[in-house]
DNA sequence: TGCTTCTTCCTTGGTACGACGCATTGATGT
DNA sequence: ACATCAATGCGTCGTACCAAGGAAGAAGCA
């Protein structure tokens, strides 16, 4: 039966959130369209008639899910004449967001742990460099910045600095998505948010008064 | 034909050899048993016989190309007595062993990449979380040792130091295979044993022309 | 407005394909 | 003779993808 055009489009989603759920869960090559079907409530046809393929749908999951990403970015690129202000944002905003968001969740749980990067997904793979990219060159202009202002306290090049944020922050995310019963990110989300200004050699000042800072022998 | 026991041994090594080959390479699920047979030059009995199933030939293969990082992780562990030279040689192994080591590459390749972590697989990812989490648990010993002999400057706490070294280098671990063409890790390995450093507030005030600093006081 | 036609969205079988795992057989060291 | 190691063939299963059809919005026309 002929939908509407909106109905149509709601479909759409439904199959593309059900498949980010599915995909999430149970891993890209375990997770049969059949199921994608039932889950979103429809049968097979649908999914064909919106995506060409598995692999088309997959590489569209990952897209949608990694819009709060994307929208990230674009912010904290407009914040160049606030670095510090624009970073801190940026480590904040992401490891919440882990924390609390499912949709941005689900999008790294698929990429890191649940998909075998093959040739066959060669297209969505560039995306995702590509993205990668993006947010290196973020974070080498913020950092060439905050030096430039003598906000930081570092003399090694903005390009290497850039890559160490994006790896400091994947390593976090690796790791807890990996083992979450390791460690509570939301428990050690400042903790995070210190170190990585230490690594950029610079004092937060800012008082933390919860947080136990015991002295050491 | 029925061989010694030495052939028979062999021809499970070849297996094993071939079976990390080819999910390093294709991916778990992409990876058949024929294709395996056919790498390691013989047909699909040996590999039931050797292992229960491929599910089981996985697991051998990953406790395998694990081998060289769990010497590594017992060597530093038997080098508490020295925290900050325990860091700096394992630091220094995990990265050059990266970028030269072939199947220590494989190993990650395959656990970060090429798997999907599924319910299928949770003996493995047992073995896995283990593996991780003793390698945290030497970093807080080593740190803990290392802060207690005021050999680096923070107050945090050795447990979240520990892990904090944990999730540095898998970052930049997980960055590079999944970008290889990102950076160059042999070149930028000096770089972030440095930051490594800073992060536990050591200044390095080392200046060595040759990376081989065979004496350990 | 009412009728027809076109187009869009979806359902339902069907097909081709290849994998795993096992069972049977065979060969040979011990 | 016997246990061990390997080759081969088959059964079963499940998947991606396709084909034909159907049903009703949307659009043209009076």
């Amino acid at each position: 039966m002929r939908r509407t055009k909106e109905e149509a489009e709601k479909t759409r989603q439904t199959v593309l959130e059900a498949a980010l759920k599915l995909f999430s869960r149970d891993g890209y090559s375990l997770t049969t369209l059949s199921r994608i079907a039932k889950e979103a409530g429809c049968s097979r046809g649908p999914i064909y008639w919106h995506f060409e393929s598995k692999d088309d749908l997959y590489e569209a999951v990952l897209a949608y899910s990694q819009e709060p990403l994307e929208a990230l970015v674009e912010e904290c690129e407009g914040m160049r004449d606030r670095p510090v202000e624009a970073m801190t944002h940026f480590i904040d905003q992401w490891l919440s967001l882990l924390a609390n968001d499912r949709r941005y969740r689900q999008s790294f749980e698929i990429l890191l742990n649940k998909t075998e990067l093959t040739d066959a997904m060669t297209r969505t793979l560039k995306r995702e460099r590509k993205l990668t990219q993006s947010i290196v060159a973020m974070f080498s202009t913020l950092t060439a910045e905050a030096q430039a202002r003598s906000l930081i306290d570092t003399t090694e090049q903005p390009e290497d600095l850039g890559l160490l944020c994006y790896t400091y922050l994947m390593g976090i995310t690796q790791t807890w998505l990996f083992a979450p019963r390791l460690f509570s990110l939301k428990q050690e989300a400042p903790f995070f948010q210190r170190q990585f200004w230490r690594l950029l050699g610079r004092e937060v000042q800012l008082a933390q008064p919860d947080k136990s800072n015991k002295y050491k022998r």
